[in-house]
DNA sequence: CGTATGACGAGCC
DNA sequence: AGGCTCGCCATAC
């Protein structure tokens, strides 16, 4: 089984609010590992399909939809996205001033 | 226990 | 501006 690394991901990106956001560097280091962006898009691919986790929340720190093995749930993510009100800009970005989530004592 | 891998990030060319 | 390399670090083998 996966380390209970995943748990405390999972656990973080279900603080992410519908419409809103966050990179993969910003779960980690929610999740308490710090730098390790990596491990959270290894968790993100761990997840089972039809999981409660709002893994689609989560993108790469310039706003886009991360590439994977399989391209599919590349779609899937943007359109998830888009039914919560995310907007993308015609290169396929979003707006992290806009979308950004940022959680409570951090400031910019 | 050592090596390879990777849904990332920041820096350098 | 766009593309390539190196660094971080947990998981898998």
């Amino acid at each position: 089984m996966a380390a209970d690394s995943y748990q405390a991901i999972y656990r973080a990106v279900r603080r992410i609010p519908r419409g809103k956001v966050a990179t993969y560097g910003q779960v980690a280091a929610i999740a308490g590992l710090g730098r390790g962006a990596r491990q959270v898009g290894y968790a993100m691919h761990a997840l089972p399909t039809g999981t409660a986790v709002p893994w689609h929340r989560v993108v790469n720190a310039r706003g886009e939809i991360s590439r994977r093995a399989s391209g599919e749930g590349e779609l899937d993510q943007r359109l998830r996205l888009e039914a919560e009100g995310v907007r993308f800009s015609w290169r396929g970005r979003i707006d992290l001033r806009r979308h950004g989530w940022q959680p409570a004592r951090s400031r910019r």
